[in-house]
DNA sequence: TCTGGGGTCCTAGGACCC
DNA sequence: TCTGGGGTCCTAGGACCC
C-alpha cells in the first residue's frame, strides 16, 4: 500500500494559518509579479477563479466578491512544508517528500487497519501544524493520488481514503475524469475529448499496445498503475538534481546589456548558493533571455547561450562570470527582453569530482574557504549582504503588491499575540 | 497596462564508434 | 555488378508534474 498525504490549497493555508480572519474568505495567491492565480480557497474556486489565470483577467470579480489577495510568499510557505513533512515522518515508516505541499508515505508494519491510521495522520498534522490535509492510501502511488481526491471532494470522509479492494477501484475509476488522472496532461487530455474517453475506466479498457503506441511508456505506466499494479517504486532518497535553474519574468521589459548582466549575475549567485547546498559541482552554465511572448505584435527573440568548464566548480565568482559569458554570446540590442534565467547542469557530487589535471589545487580549497566564508555571511546577515561586484547594488525584485508577512522566519514579522 | 517558476522523463534522429 | 551490422551518446522537442 502506498500512501499520499496532500496539503489542501496549500498556500492560502499558510496565509490563513495566522490570519484565522481568512477562514471563510474567498482567497487567492499570485505567482511572481503579481501575474497570475497559482493558489485558491475553496470559496475563491466557488466564485470560477480557475488555477494559471491572469490576475488581471479577475480585477473586477475581485473587487465585487471581497477576494482577499497574497503575493506569493515562498520564505513563509517553505518553512511551514517543513513543519507539515516533519510531523508526518515522525508518524509513518517512511516518506517521500514530492513537491512543498505532497508526500508519499509507507504503510509497512503499521498496526491497525489503514483507514484509522490515515485518519490519525491527518488530524495530527492539523493539530500540530494548523494546516489541513488529505489522505489517500491504495494499491498503487497513482490511485493513491485517486483516493487523497475522493477525501478532498466528500467530506463524509473526514480528510482519508482508503481504497483497495478491485470492485471498489472499478466503481470509483467508472466515474473518476480521465482529465484528473496523474500523468494525464493538457496534451492527452485533449486527445480523450476527441476520442470521447471521459472516465479513467474507459482509458484502462483501452489495449495496452494503443496505449504504448499513442502515450509511450509513461501512459503504460499509468495504465498499469490504474489496475492496482504498482510500477512507480517508493523513493526515499531524493536523487541529486540534475538541473539547477533561477529565472524569473520582469516586471518591465530590459533593452541594454547594462540592466541585464547584473540581473543575470544574481540568478548564477542564487544558482551556485543552491549548487553548493547540495553539495555538488557544475560543468556547464547557460544562460538564457526571452521576450514577452504575450506581445505578437512585438519582435520575438529567444536564445541561450552556453559555457562548458573542463573543471567541475561551486564557485560563485567563477559562474557569474560564466553566466556573464553566455549571456554575451546571445545579448542582440533592439529587443524587450521580458524574462531571463541561468541553467546549471552536468552536475556532479563534489566529494566523488573527477577534476581536471591541470587545475590548481590550492586554487580549489581557497574557493572552498571563500565560498564557505560567503555562505556563513549571507546567512547571517541575510542574503546579499556579501555579493560579486557584477552583480550591482541593486537586488533584482519583482512587483509583490499583496505581501504577507514572514511570520515564522523573520524576528520582526512575528504575529503579534498582544501589543504593549 | 497587466500572462510564474522549477523540475523530470521519454523519444526520435543524427553523429559517431568499431 | 556487388556496398553490413550493432552499438552508444548527444540533443532538441515534447510530454508530464507541482
Amino acid at each position: 500500500m502506498y500512501g499520499l498525504c496532500d496539503c489542501n490549497n496549500f498556500f492560502v493555508s499558510c496565509e490563513r494559518l495566522f490570519r484565522p480572519d481568512l477562514v471563510r474568505q474567498p482567497v487567492v495567491v499570485l505567482s511572481n509579479n503579481d501575474g497570475c492565480v497559482i493558489a485558491r480557497s475553496n470559496e475563491a474556486k466557488a466564485l470560477g477563479i480557475a488555477m494559471g489565470v491572469p490576475f488581471y483577467q479577475i480585477q473586477s470579480l475581485v473587487q465585487r466578491n471581497g477576494v482577499v489577495v497574497f503575493s506569493a510568499n515562498h520564505e513563509l510557505y517553505g518553512d511551514i512544508s517543513r513543519r507539515v513533512m516533519a510531523t508526518l515522518r515522525s508518524l509513518v515508516p517512511g516518506t517521500e517528500i514530492y513537491s512543498i505541499d505532497e508526500a508519499f508515505f509507507e504503510l509497512d508494519g503499521i498496526d491497525g487497519s489503514p483507514d484509522l491510521f490515515g485518519h490519525r495522520i491527518g488530524r495530527t498534522i492539523r493539530r500540530d501544524t494548523g494546516i489541513p490535509v488529505s489522505i489517500g492510501i491504495a494499491p498503487t502511488k497513482t490511485l493513491a493520488k485517486v483516493a487523497s481526491k475522493l477525501a478532498k471532494r466528500y467530506p463524509r470522509l473526514e480528510g482519508c481514503c482508503y481504497m483497495h479492494r478491485p470492485e471498489d477501484v472499478r466503481k470509483v475509476l467508472a466515474r473518476f475524469p480521465i482529465h484528473d488522472i496523474w500523468g494525464i496532461g493538457r496534451r492527452y487530455g485533449r486527445m480523450f475529448d476527441t476520442m470521447r474517453i471521459t472516465t479513467a475506466l474507459e482509458f484502462v479498457g483501452l489495449p495496452e499496445e494503443w496505449v504504448r503506441r499513442r502515450m509511450g511508456i509513461a501512459g503504460v505506466r499509468t495504465w498499469h498503475e490504474l489496475q492496482g499494479e504498482a510500477c512507480i517504486p517508493f523513493g526515499e532518497m531524493a536523487p541529486r538534481r540534475q538541473q539547477i535553474t533561477v529565472s524569473r519574468s520582469f516586471p518591465r521589459e530590459l533593452f541594454a546589456l547594462d540592466e541585464l548582466e547584473p540581473v543575470v549575475a544574481q540568478f548564477a549567485a542564487s544558482c551556485a548558493e543552491k549548487l553548493r547546498g547540495e553539495g555538488s559541482l557544475c560543468r556547464e552554465v547557460r544562460a538564457f533571455i526571452c521576450t514577452n511572448p504575450h506581445r505578437e505584435e512585438a519582435p520575438q527573440r529567444q536564445e541561450t547561450g552556453l559555457v562548458l568548464r573542463a573543471d567541475p566548480t561551486d564557485s560563485t565568482l567563477e559562474l557569474v562570470r560564466q553566466a556573464r559569458a553566455a549571456l554575451r554570446q546571445i545579448y542582440r540590442p533592439g529587443f524587450g527582453y521580458k524574462r531571463a534565467g541561468v541553467l546549471l547542469s552536468d552536475i556532479v557530487p563534489a566529494a566523488e569530482c573527477q577534476h581536471s589535471l591541470f587545475a590548481s589545487v590550492s586554487d580549489r580549497t581557497r574557493n572552498e574557504r571563500l565560498m564557505k566564508t560567503l555562505d556563513r555571511v549571507n546567512r547571517t546577515f541575510g542574503r546579499g549582504t556579501l555579493v560579486v561586484a557584477a552583480q550591482g547594488t541593486e537586488p533584482f525584485r519583482t512587483q509583490q503588491g499583496h505581501l504577507g508577512r514572514r511570520y515564522t522566519t523573520q524576528w520582526d514579522e512575528l504575529p503579534v499575540v498582544k501589543a504593549e
